[in-house]
DNA sequence: TAGTGGTCTAGACCACCGC
DNA sequence: CGGTGGTCTAGACCACTAG
C-alpha cells in the first residue's frame, strides 16, 4: 500500500483493471466484502472507492445483485445538427433514438426558462416534454422539453402529446410564419434534478450535461426555447464549423 | 427527519440555505461536529453530505480552517470566439484571463492527441502548455495545451515558452502558409487528470469539462490540435450560430 | 433464506491551521 | 496548543435479489 490514500489506491487499482479489460464491460466485480478482504481495508473504504468509480461512469451497482462494469456506450450529440437536412422537409428527426412526448400543453413557464425566453416568470407557455430512448435497450438517453410562446402554439396540434411528423422547428416555422435564423446554445454540467436522475437512471452522485437552446427569427423574436439533459459520463458534444476569414463573430470573450 | 435518506436530507437542507443566501458566498459553515449535533446524525453522514455539495461546486473545504460557501464565479466559454475579431491582427487574445506558457517544445504526442491529429502515437510534435488565470484572484481557470505538427512549428519561435504577440492561430497561419478554414470541437465532462486537478485546485470528486479542438486548412491538413480543461462546476459553454436556410450541415446524428 | 449493496453509527487517529 | 477537516475502522441494520 504505497504512499497513497487507501480509497484512491483501491479506486485507481480497479480503474486500471477496468480500462485494461481485466474486467470487461458488463462483468461483475467481486463483492464489496471480497474487495475489502483482498485490499485489506474496511468496507467503508471500498464503498468510497466504488462511489468514485460510479460517479466517473465506470461502474454501476445494483442492490442485492452486485457491481458491474458499465456497458452503456458514449453518445455523440452534434451541436446544430438538428437544423441540418431536416430543412428538406423530409420525414422526422433523423435520430437513432426513439422519441416520446410524455406530456404537452399549457403550463406556467419554469423560472430558468422564463429568463431564456425573456418573459415574466408567471407567463403561460406551451411545453412539450420528451424522452429519447435507445430503441434496443430501452435506456432513456435524453430528457428534455421544448417551450413555445402561446402566440405561436396555443390551440394548435403542438398542444397534443404526440410526436410530430417532422422536425419540431419546421412545424413552428409554419405556424409562426417566420423562419429560424439564429440560435444560442448554453451548455452546463451539474447535478441532475430529481426528475432527470430518475428518468436517466443515474446513480447518486452522477452529473448531467444540460443544454438550453434559444432559437430566434430574423427580427429577434424568440420562436422556441428547449432544454435537454444527458448523463454527463455518457455524452460528448461535437461542434463542427467553418472559420470566417474576417472578423464576423460578436466581440465576446475569447481564449487563446 | 422526513422519509428521506439522512445524508440527502442534510445536503438538501444546506443546499437550500446556501441558495437562499442564508449562507452567503465566502461564508463559513458550521464545523462538521456542530452540524452533526444540529442534525443529530453521525460525523460520517455529515461528511457524505458535504462531499456531495463539494462535488456540486457549492462549497469548498480547507483542512484545519473550515468549510466555506464557494465564491468562485461562473465563467462563460464562447465556442468559436477565438476566431472572432482576432482576424484583425490586432494585439493578443482578447481574454480577461492572464495567459502563461508553462512549457513549450518538442515532445512525443500523447495518445489521445495522436488520434485527433491523425498521426501515429510515437510521433514528435511541438506542444505549448498553457495556464490561464484570473488576474485578480490568481486562480487558475483553464489548463491546456496546443499541439502543432513539426513541419509547421519546428525551429520557430513557437518552440519557446513565451506568450505570442497575437492569437496563436495567426502565427500558425503565417508559418504554415495556410488559412484556418474549419474546426471540430469535441466537449466532454469527466474526472480530471492529476495534473488538471492540482492546477485547477479541484477538490477530490470534482469533474472537469474537457475540449479537444481540431483546426484544419482548406485542403484538410490539420494545422493545430488543442486541448483545454475547466472546472466543470465553474464553466458554461456558449455557442451562437446562424441557422442555414437550406440543408448544408453534414448529415450526422440529429435530435429533435 | 442467503447474499448483495445501501445506510448509518461511534470512535479513533492524522494533518493542517491559526493563535 | 486547540480546533478543524481528512482518513479509516469495525460493526450494525435495512432493502433488494435470487434461488
Amino acid at each position: 500500500m504505497p504512499a497513497q490514500l487507501k480509497n484512491q489506491y483501491v479506486a485507481n487499482s480497479l480503474r486500471g483493471d477496468i480500462r485494461s479489460g481485466r474486467y470487461a464491460p458488463g462483468a461483475k466485480l467481486p463483492t464489496e466484502s471480497e474487495l475489502a478482504d483482498h485490499f485489506k481495508v474496511s468496507a467503508v473504504t471500498i464503498r468510497s472507492a466504488l462511489a468514485q468509480l460510479r460517479s466517473e461512469g465506470l461502474i454501476e451497482s445494483m442492490q442485492g445483485r452486485g457491481t458491474f462494469v458499465q456497458s452503456r456506450k458514449l453518445r455523440s450529440r452534434y451541436s446544430r445538427a438538428r437544423y441540418g437536412r431536416a430543412r428538406s422537409d423530409r420525414q422526422l428527426l433523423s435520430s437513432d433514438l426513439e422519441h416520446r412526448i410524455v406530456e404537452a400543453g399549457r403550463q406556467v413557464v419554469p423560472d430558468h426558462i422564463a429568463v431564456a425566453m425573456e418573459i415574466s416568470p408567471d407567463t403561460e407557455v406551451i411545453a412539450r416534454h420528451r424522452l429519447l430512448s435507445d430503441p434496443v435497450t430501452g435506456q432513456i438517453e435524453e430528457i428534455g422539453a421544448s417551450y413555445l410562446p402561446l402566440g405561436i402554439a396555443a390551440g394548435t396540434y403542438l398542444e397534443d402529446p404526440v410526436v410530430v411528423p417532422k422536425a419540431l422547428f419546421l412545424c413552428v416555422e409554419e405556424l409562426a410564419g417566420k423562419t429560424y435564423t439564429s440560435a444560442r446554445d448554453v451548455w452546463r454540467a451539474g447535478p441532475p434534478t430529481v426528475e432527470q436522475a430518475v428518468a436517466l437512471g443515474l446513480p447518486s452522485g452522477a452529473a448531467v450535461v444540460h443544454l438550453i437552446h434559444v432559437a430566434r427569427a430574423q427580427d429577434g423574436t424568440i420562436l422556441e426555447v428547449s432544454e435537454s439533459a444527458w448523463s454527463a459520463t455518457h455524452v460528448q458534444i461535437i461542434d463542427e464549423y467553418d472559420i470566417p476569414e474576417e472578423a464576423e463573430l460578436p466581440p465576446q470573450h475569447s481564449d487563446i
